[in-house]
RNA sequence: GCGCCCGUAGCUCAACUGGAUAGAGCACCUGACUACGGAUCAGGAGGUUAGGAGUUCGAAUCUUCUCGGGCGCGCCA
């Protein structure tokens, strides 16, 4: 059971017949209403505000109100007392029956322990990392794609149905510019340039992307082409040799983005978008809608832009659905911008059927989310949802000292490099300590610290005591002690220490984290929760070296550690299933 | 100049989306170890939530102004 949707049940229908039998105004919205753990432990287990939203509502003192509510709450099993407390709280003391019988649920219900169905099936669409492929994964992505990778088994776990989805922008004029570096490199491969020459290319601007992966790039073209396209004019190799680029690029990033663990369920190409007509069609919609004028954009005041000149474009009133300014969709040369294809793009996800969509960006495209976000409501009469999540710089450290990354310098430090020094777990954990909207510290040193300071290190050393713990029971307890059929025989009446009962009611807390963060798209929360639960549990621990009495195993009482078992085991399933959806391996063993 | 994000203990960050006495870790004091059952734990100290005004039973959270930091601002994507 989850009890707090239990106590929110009964509040609820307790609220509602409170106004009908009394024939108060009904119009009332109950999403105000909480159903939470209160601050401190001693006003209760579960506590709730809704007599002081009454209050508002009927212009009634809370207190009164109060007592009316809790005359109208059954009695049952499940609580034991309630009390009013502050300015009109009403908390409840909960059975330690219930923490018991929750126990026994996550028993039996193992990793999926958490799950729920809020989402019902519902489709969502989450796009994330869709980087440029005119160069390797980078710490940012990392970011982004541990994000939104985590978002989406979140999603899951809540009962979505989620499409895992990342955008190529291979359309525009930078993807021209790979192919140009790598005609280049290539023509060096077949000593036709020097690295004299391609220096001179850099500098004067020639060619903008110089780095190695073009040169391997080059390299697999020789071996595909040899000398074919050497004595072509450009407007013959660029095309090819540019989509040879792109494929190449986008299978690398899928090898980067494979180590840590992401791997999206389908990948769009905006390429495609434009060529199969999308971008027409949508805007052919924009402009039924009555929403494209031809007009002229005044320059931002405050800033200097060279060669500015007053120019009459074809504009999107995203103005309408609250941006600042109207957005240009068409560029002076008549191509589209590419706000006009993306603006396809979302149409082709309201067409496949998302009234639900997530996009994770950098934080320097925070200058982009309104107008986006007004072509979907526009697109969709409103009918559609995006949340644009936004993600902020992650600041490299080794041994507290800053890392400068500059692409001039060469000192740059891809996602590559990232995983193959730490580690795909330790990488998507940290990532994720954070909340998306702030910037992040990651410490190549202290991420491998093993101390309380680390919080991978801290969680999964509780994961790997509790296997220890079972360990030793497989050598020193009777056969079959351990296994799931006899743990689920523990009789938590047993475990009636204070941090025993804590340690449930954090477990029983469990989905109601899930739903909040869910409802939130905040993964970060998942890993502060298995944070404090860790912390309980090396707590509860301690307590084993204090009195030796109180140590899981006791091989002279078998009934209570059969029982104590029981409850680390429902640590550990918990632990798990966090961890599942952060996608992080918990360790058997601490090395 | 405008928009978005951020500002919380000395440092790094939480705070259940408006709830009760704002919580953790690091660092700093005090205490507990023959070691996969001390890589931890117990306790102490540390706050005008950048600042002012407002909204209400109640504000770190909402509104507004000021200060400070980051990002962005028509033919790049």
């Amino acid at each position: 059971m989850n009890i707090f949707l239990f106590i929110k049940d009964i509040i609820f229908t307790a609220v509602k017949n409170e106004l009908s039998e009394n024939n108060l105004p009904n119009d009332f919205s109950l999403k105000n209403i909480s159903v939470e753990p209160p601050r401190d432990k001693n006003f209760g287990d579960i506590s709730t505000n809704a007599a002081m939203i009454l209050a508002k509502h009927l212009k009634e003192n809370p207190k009164s109100i109060s007592k009316k509510l809790i005359e109208r709450i059954p009695k049952c099993d499940e609580i034991i007392s309630i009390n009013i407390a502050g300015p009109g709280f009403i908390n409840f003391h909960i059975n330690n029956s219930v923490w018991f019988s929750i126990m026994n649920d996550v028993l039996s219900q193992g990793l999926s322990y958490g799950s729920n169905e809020s989402g019902a099936g519902k489709l969502i669409n989450i796009e994330y990392v869709s980087a440029n492929p005119t160069g390797p994964l980078h710490v940012g992505h990392a970011r982004g794609g541990v994000f939104g990778d985590a978002l989406a088994n979140l999603l899951s776990k809540s009962g979505y149905n989620v499409t895992k989805e990342y955008y190529i922008n291979d359309a525009g004029s930078q993807v021209y510019s790979l192919g140009r570096a790598v005609y280049f490199r290539y023509l060096e491969e077949l000593g036709l340039k020097d690295s004299k020459d391609f220096e001179q290319a850099i500098k004067s601007g020639q060619i903008e992307y110089g780095g190695d992966y073009v040169k391997d790039i080059a390299t697999s073209l020789v071996e595909n082409y040899n000398d074919k396209w050497v004595s072509e004019n450009e407007e013959d190799w660029l095309e090819p040799i540019t989509d040879f680029a792109i494929n190449k690029m986008i299978f690398l990033i899928k090898e980067d983005l494979d180590l840590l663990g992401i791997r999206h369920d389908i990948f769009i190409s905006e390429k495609k978008i434009v060529q199969d007509g999308k971008v027409n069609k949508a805007v052919e919609n924009l402009e039924q809608l009555n929403l494209l004028y031809n007009g002229i954009l005044t320059p931002p005041k405050g800033k200097v832009i060279e060669d500015w000149e007053p120019r009459e474009q074809l504009l999107f009133r995203s103005s309408n659905f609250g941006d600042d300014v109207d957005r240009p969709i068409r560029k002076s040369d008549g191509s589209w911008t590419y706000f006009a294809s993306d603006i396809a793009y979302h149409q082709d996800k309201i067409d496949r059927g998302f009234k639900e969509m997530i996009n994770v960006w950098g934080a320097d495209h925070s200058g982009y989310v309104k107008r986006i976000k007004s072509s979907v409501t526009a697109l969709s009469s409103s009918q559609a949802n995006l949340d644009v999540k936004l993600c902020q710089l992650v600041k490299l450290f080794d041994e507290g000292k800053p890392i400068k990354m500059s692409k001039r310098t060469g000192t740059f430090i891809t996602l590559r490099e990232l995983v193959d020094s730490v580690g795909k777990d330790v990488v998507r954990f940290i990532m994720l300590t954070r909340k998306n909207d702030v910037s992040l510290d990651f410490d190549f040193t202290k991420v491998l610290e093993k101390s309380r300071d680390n919080p991978v290190f801290y969680v999964q050393y509780a994961f790997a005591r509790i296997q220890s713990v079972f360990r030793h029971a497989q050598k020193e307890l009777p056969d079959d002690f351990i296994s799931d059929k006899n743990l689920k025989k523990g009789d938590f009446k047993n475990c009636i220490l204070e941090e025993e009962l804590d340690i449930m009611k954090l477990i029983s807390s469990w989905p109601r984290i899930i739903e909040l963060a869910t409802n939130s798209h905040e993964p970060h929360r998942i890993v502060f929760y298995l944070y404090e639960l860790a912390s309980a549990f090396h707590i509860l621990w301690n307590k084993g070296n204090e009195n030796a009495e109180l140590r899981f195993l006791n091989k002279d009482n078998l009934n209570i550690s059969l029982s104590r078992l029981a409850l680390i085991k429902c640590v550990s399933i918990t632990l798990a299933s966090g961890l599942e959806i952060l996608d992080v391996t918990p360790v058997e063993e601490m090395r």
